[in-house]
DNA sequence: GGCATTTGCACTATCGATTGCGCGACCCCA
DNA sequence: TGGGGTCGCGCAATCGATAGTGCAAATGCC
């Protein structure tokens, strides 16, 4: 209320009270119970404190109880549905239980990963998601020597926790979907399904590329090499890899499984230069939901990664920590081609 | 490196390398020089540190210098592109700095955001964002009685500088786009252009609302009230709505004005039960940029909203502030319909 | 050689909140 | 009246880092 520019404090509280410090602490702090402090002398200085409009100085209080109220996550990029949903959900949780989340992006940068890691153990945070890790193991490291709990979401750590889609499972649906859609194409080289996107290295895409040549295989037309583009995550490098597909072919494969939503971001960058016949003889897949891209000028059959669940269980791993470190698979859904899913916070916008 | 679980602090590192406390402050936080300590020393220092995995515990720090090297910004969500590239802009630009982002959602709620705003000044941030304030006087006023720097973005407040994109401008360039396109139909209820999204009272609704009834009545088609209808960004009102305007109307309206990607995403909930055909009588444009959205079965005209532009604006204004409360206005632009935008962030993904 | 500087570092208070401990006042009961 | 117990609260240490000040040793200068 008081116009002064300094953030009024425990001090200037007691002041203004006649109560001591430690008095005032316990009073606001709801410590004041167990330390037996007269309900009238609490509510003289919670009003008192209403006035001065004062709040709690968290980096003092941290640093006296060695807790700071923080919980971090990482995450590779904010601009990325399946991400900052995840970054919802993990906020909404983090809010529910008095913590406030930090929540930083990686860039999918091992080193910025890192620096993150590190800064965030600065803070004190009390504990830490990491989804889609770039180097898991390092980060473990990290957290370990700081004694800092962690869990894995979305790309497992050997060292902690994780909560991962089912990526060889979801893949497999995928893939079996465009095998059934196919439509035969007399160029044999474009008679194909192909997979472009993601980093082979990874986990996620590793595994997905493992059950997208299972699937394959066992429909008896085992998959060449070039049947399988991990170009990146990024939009630049998927537009340039299709554009040089569709050159090779001569055209459009006869189905394509595109590895994320920021892949077919640049697919799509090059798709429009096509005329809308030119996906008639197509099947077109992306492992990642969004609800434009169910409805362009083709059908496009997308999987659904539940992150909002992905959160959920991870949340669950902190609060029952394991002996192992175990590794929870949430099951994708196959979204129907042209549907629009709805999800948990769609009421809002 | 030593599997101790408590983290290092400047003390053990005093203890193993011989030197006082304040000593290995200056000699980590850098003001050694000024301090007079030997270079020796300092060497001897930063050696035992990184052996013992130090780092700088912000919360004592920042208690110290009172300033928590903490940015705060505030959203009303995660999960949209137009904000998550702006808290991609944001943190980018933080990080450059040196600071820490924090980035918090409010759902479009004034209480909640107001428990942001204290929270944030809680944990000391040195300055704050708002993106798309929901009550953006009482975020300053919150603000000033902590005497904490704050600036506006997307929706101006009048008590501190502001950021936004030009929704006057946008707004009438994508009506006069639609006007231009829009095909003459037989019933004079849907031979009209429509507004859907966003609310009423809100800046920057409210901005696009006149442009709109302005561009319509400077056409000579000057427009009744419901053909406005600002029924908030959720998709599921969205959706229900389109489904009113529709039986309604008994069809599609000539044109459609759909004021963000959000309420977009419901009215496309809607229109995925109707055949393709549906849309050839009518043009649709969108107050927000999608790629995917760029690429639907029927055209889309949209407008994008310069993210990255408005953050390194705000950013500005917090290094020079200026003496009134400036607002600044920054062009959106009309994207041609089917063009994917490549935006500043699409070599990653 | 004596005195003034400079060098290199240690001491100690401080930021704001929390917490173990202790102390006086009061009450109860014998 | 005295001893034990409870009430209500204050004192002082503490968390980890920073910064003002002081002080001995080394160096420079005539």
């Amino acid at each position: 209320m008081t116009p002064t520019d300094r953030k009024s404090t425990i001090y200037d509280i007691s002041r203004l009270s006649g109560a001591s410090p430690s008095t005032v602490s316990a009073a606001l702090s709801g410590s004041w119970k167990s330390r037996r402090i007269s309900e009238a002398t609490v509510e003289t200085i919670r009003r008192i404190a209403a006035e001065q409009g004062y709040s709690t100085n968290m980096q003092a209080r941290g640093l006296r109880q060695a807790r700071s109220g923080l919980v971090g996550m990482i995450i590779p990029l904010h601009d990325n549905r399946y991400f900052s949903s995840m970054s919802q959900s993990f906020e909404a949780e983090a809010r529910d239980r008095g913590l406030m989340p930090v929540i930083a992006s990686s860039m999918r940068d091992a080193r910025e990963e890192l620096r993150i890691v590190e800064t965030l153990i600065s803070y004190a945070v009390e504990s830490l998601f990491i989804a889609g890790a770039t180097d898991p193991d390092a980060v473990t490291r990290q957290c370990r020597a700081a004694g800092m709990r962690h869990v894995f979401v979305d790309l497992p750590g050997k060292g902690a926790p994780s909560v991962i889609s089912d990526n060889y499972e979801g893949a497999a649906i995928l893939t079996r979907k465009l095998l059934s859609l196919q439509k035969p194409q007399d160029d044999p080289a474009r008679n194909r399904l192909f997979f472009l996107g993601g980093v082979a290295t990874t986990y996620a895409t590793s595994r997905r590329i493992e059950a997208f040549r299972d699937t394959l295989t066992a429909a008896g037309l085992p998959p060449s090499d070039d049947q399988v583009i991990a170009c990146g995550y990024s939009p630049k490098s998927a537009m340039a890899e299709t554009a040089a597909l569709m050159q090779r072919l001569g055209g459009l494969p006869a189905g394509l499984f595109i590895n994320s939503v920021t892949a077919f971001e640049g697919v799509l960058g090059h798709f429009v230069h096509l005329p809308p016949k030119a996906f008639d003889a197509s099947v077109i897949g992306c492992y990642d939901y969004d609800p434009f891209a169910a409805y362009l000028q083709f059908p496009v059959h997308m999987v659904r990664q539940d992150s909002h669940e992905l959160i959920a269980q991870a949340w669950q791993l902190l609060d029952r920590p394991p002996q192992d470190p175990v590794v929870i698979e949430v099951k994708p859904l196959l979204i129907p081609e042209r549907t629009i899913y709805i999800g948990p916070f769609s009421d809002r916008g």
